[in-house]
DNA sequence: CTGGGCACTTGATATGGATCAACAATCCGC
DNA sequence: GCGGATTGTTGATCCATATCAAGTGCCCAG
């Protein structure tokens, strides 16, 4: 169904850890799995009960429409941290974007998580909750800058930003289509507010001016 | 600048609490707390550092952008949970929308309450995400029939939907302009998918149909 | 090195929802 | 109950982004 080709990128892993990394209580060092690009790590509806930190690549959390449209809710790079539920069933998919490597970490029955998992959720919470703002409110360029600003970021906040996803991914997570994003993507450039490295690597030119289009 | 007016409806408290709402602990029961229509209750900026629960009334969450844009990112009714923060600050405005009730729980310094806030935080986590689908890839009529089926759902599944909030909260929730609000509530009336009892009363007809609207 | 398949870009056109503009209904103070 | 203010509805028009349609360039298999 998805075909995706392999990663040519490997993403700097000093990205900004939300929160403190490894260090899960006092557990054994859990093994990386592997997945290749475009494998499924959960699907909705499976049951639920681990959480996953990325030790490598980058994966996509979504959801789908009964038509085929999806909603990415979520980009998790290396160092961060994925998979809680409210209960104990997953309700979105999760995908490596391009070959990736997950630690998952097992809940041991009776093992009360909850005091390192609170500050993890409250920190999704507040994520999903800003990109409503953007999903609601903002405009194409809004949108593709703000999520450009926060690639950034996460990614040490350098001059050069890689994007391990596709341009379809990028739509699916601004609610925008592939041509809107190209389409921002060249104004941008044509602005001399990027420069576009190669189709996954891009310059921050004018951090400010990028960073106010974001508002 | 906000100015409304006082509220006329009493929404029915039998609200499917998403967990069990009173017994925080075994701390003596707060005080209300009283809101006229249009007040505050937090700021964005503001220190934050207690939970809040609806004992009667309806908050709603929301950010502004620089230009006054606003993105409602939460209704909260009788009995729900609001106010979690991913550090001491607010990182949002709420507001009573009428004459509102609401309990305070301050942290005790040192009690440590990861146990119970955990699963409000993860539910409020789901919501958002699921929200995020709404805004992110569904059309007017969508957006509407999902806001009504959860409205419904909140109040227990009644034919009869109290919307405690005006066309422009609904607007804000939903990424639409107040004009398009409208337009979908005579759309959907004119179908006989629902009845108008009064501004901020409905009657869903073919409960069905619009859930299948919903996706 | 060559050819086929994707992912991406670019252009032309269509359209859903925003915006602008009256108008109607409801609420509330007096 | 009256009158002004506020909230909601309806209609006309506009525009940002979707959709449809070529094209281009990159990547991988052979």
């Amino acid at each position: 169904m998805h075909a995706y080709t392999a990663s040519r990128i490997s993403l700097p892993s000093h990205s900004a850890q939300p929160s403190p990394p490894a260090a899960f209580g006092s557990e054994p060092q859990q093994p990386v799995n592997f997945f290749p690009a475009g494998s499924e790590i959960y699907a909705q509806g499976e049951k639920a009960g681990a959480l996953y930190q990325v030790e490598f690549g980058a994966v996509r959390i979504y959801r789908l429409l009964a038509d085929g449209r999806r909603q990415i809710s979520a980009f998790h790079l290396a160092g961060e941290t994925f998979g809680f539920e409210a209960d104990s069933t997953h309700h979105f998919f999760a995908e490596a974007i391009n070959a990736t490597g997950v630690r998952a970490f097992r809940f041991s029955a009776g093992a009360d998580m909850s005091h390192q998992l609170l500050p993890l959720a409250l920190k999704g919470l507040t994520r999903a909750q800003e990109h409503l703002l953007v999903l609601g409110r903002q405009n194409a360029i809004e949108r593709v800058a703000a999520f450009l600003v926060d690639m950034a970021e996460r990614q040490g906040g350098l001059r050069q930003v890689e994007l391990p996803m596709s341009r379809m991914d990028i739509g699916d997570y601004l609610g925008l289509t592939i041509e809107t994003v190209s389409r921002v993507f060249t104004r941008l450039k044509d602005k001399g507010v990027i420069r576009l490295l190669s189709l996954r690597s891009i310059e921050i030119v004018k951090h400010d001016a990028l960073h106010c289009m974001s508002e």
